[in-house]
DNA sequence: ACGAGGATGCTCT
DNA sequence: GAGCATCCTCGTG
């Protein structure tokens, strides 16, 4: 009811991105259910040097290479996760029509149900923001690891869903954080003023 | 409140 | 060996 399914991952990476928020991430994995609006997100596409995967289509025969991040040209609604830094796993739903590149990285969620077992999770969260304020802490918190890595995210245990309950918020834009390169693509989006939005800066404000 | 630095593993040069 | 879509701890103000 109200699950998020391939057709609505199918669309432009950064639309989905911008429609994500306040939209529910909801995990059924181990007999609890968690849930979290979504706060924070990130797009990525081909043609993005910030993407992984971008480039791996050759030019000139257009076939596709192999290598990190080929997972990206799958079927929409797909999950790709991540190890970063070489501890943290990253949550992202394989967007665009299958066979072309695209992503959109969950990057914070507003805790909505579970949260004695996001608490369990995420030990070193002193303060309640700090259980989802990042994505890395979100994933902690939801128990999402390698498991989820090219699972469908349109249906239990680990899904998508409208909130019938959504609260009115602006949406904010902003550069991506964290990057190197695409600094100059402002495909973050964020719930204005919402506490568990990331500490990160916009990559294109650092010094 | 804020910033520096370290942890840690995978991919690609 | 470098570079990462990060987080935590421990300094200093």
């Amino acid at each position: 009811m109200g699950i998020l399914q391939e057709t609505y991952f199918a669309q432009n990476s950064v639309t989905v991105a911008r429609d994500l928020i306040g939209k529910l991430l909801i995990s059924e994995h181990e007999g609890n259910r968690l849930a979290g609006r979504i706060v924070e997100t990130e797009a990525y596409r081909e043609d993005d040097p910030a993407c992984h995967g971008c480039g791996l289509r050759d030019e000139v025969s257009g076939m596709l290479r192999q290598g990190r991040g080929v997972e990206l040209y799958g079927p929409p609604g797909t999950g790709y996760v991540y190890l970063c830094y070489g501890m943290h796993w990253l949550l992202n739903v394989v967007t665009e029509p299958e066979g072309t590149c695209g992503a959109v990285l969950i990057r914070a969620v507003e805790p909505v149900d579970g949260l004695d077992q996001m608490r369990k999770r995420r030990a070193a969260a002193r303060r309640e923001v700090d259980l989802t304020n990042g994505p890395g802490k979100l994933a902690e918190a939801f128990g999402i690891d390698r498991t989820f890595h090219e699972r469908m995210l349109t249906r239990p245990p680990v899904y998508f869903s409208e909130d019938r309950a959504r609260p009115e918020s602006d949406i904010e834009q902003s550069a991506r954080i964290g990057i190197t390169q695409g600094v100059d693509r402002p495909w973050r989006f964020f719930a204005a003023g919402n506490p568990f939005v990331s500490r990160g800066t916009p990559s294109d404000q650092r010094s």
